[in-house]
Formats: C-alpha cells, structure tokens, sequence
DNA sequence: CAGATATTTCAGATATTTTTGAAATTAGTA
DNA sequence: TACTAATTTCAAAAATATCTGAAATATCTG
C-alpha cells in the first residue's frame, strides 16, 4: 500500500505551488523577463527543491531549449545555483531562499545591466553639447543650456540611484534589511 | 536673411534630443513598457516644451493612434500632464520636470499596478494552505510547513517593499531625495 | 578512448505585443 | 443646433519576443 492514503496526499501543496507559479510568472511582462523565466525561478524558490532541467519540464511543460536557457539567464542573475547529486550526471537547480539575498541580487544585476549602460550613454550626449561650466561666451544658447540643465539634473539622479543601489545591494549587504526595517517603522 | 545662419542654428540640440530619445527607448523593453511610450516621455522631458500630438507624432513618425495612446498612458502614470494654448483648439502635453518628482511617481504606480495586487494574489494562495499560526496537530506536514514558510517571508519582504515606497514615493515626498542623498553620503 | 548521456545552440514556428489607420466619438465654435 | 476639428477606439497588420525541436557540442563513465 502507498498510494490512495486520503483524497490526496499533499496535493495542496501543489496546487498552491502552481498558483505560485502562475502569479509569479504573470508579473514577468512588467519586468522585462520572459514568463518561462519567471515561473521556473518561481517553482525553484516554492518548492525549495533543487530540480534538473527534465523535472522543471516537465512540471511547467515547456521544451528542453526553452528550460535550458531560462535556467541559465537565472543562472547569471545571480538568483540560483547549480547543485549535484552523488550518482546522477543531471545539473540541478536551486533558488536562492533567502528573499532579501535575491533582490539584492536582482537590483545588483538591474544596475549592472541598465541604468550603467544608460548613465554612460546619456554622458556621451551630454558631452556632445559642452561641457559642464564655462563655454565661450558667444556660444551661449538659452535653450541649449536649460536642455543639459536637464540632462545633469537626470545624471546626478541616475548616480545617486547607482550609488545607493551598489551601496545597499552589495553581495553580502547588511545594508538594505535593516534600513528597510528600521525606516519602514519610523512613521 | 533668415536661414543658413552657421553651419546649422541649433541642430546640435535637435541631435542631442534625438540620441536622448533613442537611448530612453532602449530602456523601454526591460521595464515592460512600450518603446514608443518611453520614446514619447523622453521627448517631452528632454524638450521641456509642451506639444500637441500633430508634433509628437511628426518628431516621432508613428501614427496618430499611437501617439494619442501612448499619451494617454503617459498621463496615467502621472509624469505627462495636460497644456492649453490659447487659441488653439489641440491639447498640449508637457512632462514633469523635476527628475525626482518624476520617479516617484513611478515608483508609486509600479507598487499599486504591480507589487499590490501581487500581495493580494500571495494572500490568497497562502490562505488555502492553512492560517498562519497553530493547525490541528495531524494535519502537520513539515513540507508544506516549509513552503508556508517561504511564503510568509516572501510577504513579509514584499509588505516591507510596499511600506517603504508608500512612505517616499508619496506625492510630496520630501523623503527620499533627502534620504537618499543623505545615505549616498555615508561611507 | 568509445559510447552514452546531458546540455547548448539556433533556425524556423508560434505567440504576444505593438502599431496603424480609418471609423466612431467627443468637444469646441459659430 | 449644425458644423468642424480633435481625440479615441479597435480590428487587422506589422513588428517583436518567445519557444520548439533536433542537430551540434560538451561532459561523464567504464
């Protein structure tokens, strides 16, 4: 005997896993991640199994390309690892579990690949219309100078954002918790 | 005598405005909105100016469908508010100019469009598992304890999240330019 | 090393999102 | 109110993004 022990044995979990998934993966579009990506970190992190790529086909019905690199983007997103099982030549998977690990992880990855990116090409705009301070008098044009008033003001808010998000998402990051907590209570 | 002044009068903005508008665009996918949208705010902010459709669809060659729904989303999200001109019968669109009043704007709309209904949705799913503290004593079943768990704390980060950004996304929010300079500071 | 298994890659197929453009609606003017 | 201009809507078209599946590559095992 083994199967048939009550209606169903923890299929309650499962249900609520795969409801897990599902809202998980809808928030995908918002974020600019592919929903595929999105419920394979979801059923990573839910179940806090480590999986190899057939069981996550399996259980999301997807391909063998489509798993592959999904689990390799969340690979290089820093939000799960690779384990191994003594006697099995799979890859298995891991979510990282500790949700404030995985934000900073992700907020670490967004300025990475992002804001960076865009700080250093809105510099090069900017330097195509004169340098901060000081231009030859005669070149002086109102509307010129009120447009890379804005383009600094946008720059210097792009580096405090990059400062304080490199600041508080740093690898081990005491940092963000106990802001977060301390601030979230101050009323 | 009107024309051919220099080389070209202020053709240097004009490129500097459009390199602005292609690199903001760039943007667009990754934060799960339309190219056009980011394409249409980039152009306002960087202008400063207020425009009507005609000319945003001109600078911008889409159609006037798309223009007037990518305005209209623009105001949705409150970063783009509505001009009149006298004597004109279009309505004009001009962008918030502070950076700052700007994101937080965003921030807002993203927390009630996005990490509200998520907490709503968790909510529910965390409730047909079982309430959160004390259950009959056969009913314990130390996996789904476990993804109980993983749930509570991936609300209680996730109310953490919308506590904060309630607190210094608020319209006037004095909070965080102020706090984030002030941690940007701290070594 | 040879064979077996696992993983990656990527061209083509599918699915989703975005855009167009013209008809319907709304708002302004005389 | 009748007319005109401005705006919105939305079905269909176009553009993008995502996914599949099988071939190519890499890795493991004896």
């Amino acid at each position: 005997m083994e199967p048939s022990t009550n209606p169903t044995p923890d299929s309650a979990a499962r249900e609520a896993q795969d409801a897990f998934v599902a809202s998980w993966g809808q928030m995908a579009g918002a974020w600019g991640i592919s929903r595929t990506m999105a419920e394979a970190h979801a059923l990573l992190f839910i179940t806090g199994r480590a999986m190899n790529t057939d069981e996550v086909m399996e259980r999301l019905q997807i391909s063998r390309g489509n798993a592959s690199m999904s689990l390799r983007a969340l690979l290089e997103w820093g939000i799960v690892s690779k384990a191994h099982k003594r006697g099995d030549r799979k890859e298995y998977f891991q979510a990282e579990q500790d949700v404030w690990a995985m934000f900073r992880a992700i907020v670490r990855e967004r300025l990475k690949r992002e804001v960076e990116p865009l700080i250093a090409q809105l510099h090069e705009i900017r330097d195509q219309t004169g340098a901060k301070r000081s231009m030859p008098r005669h070149t002086i044009n109102p509307e010129l100078e009120a447009q890379n008033a804005r383009l600094d003001e946008l720059l210097d808010f792009l580096a405090t954002v990059d400062q304080l998000g490199q600041r508080f998402a740093s690898p081990q990051g005491r940092g963000l918790r106990v802001a977060a907590k301390m601030l979230a209570k101050v009323t």
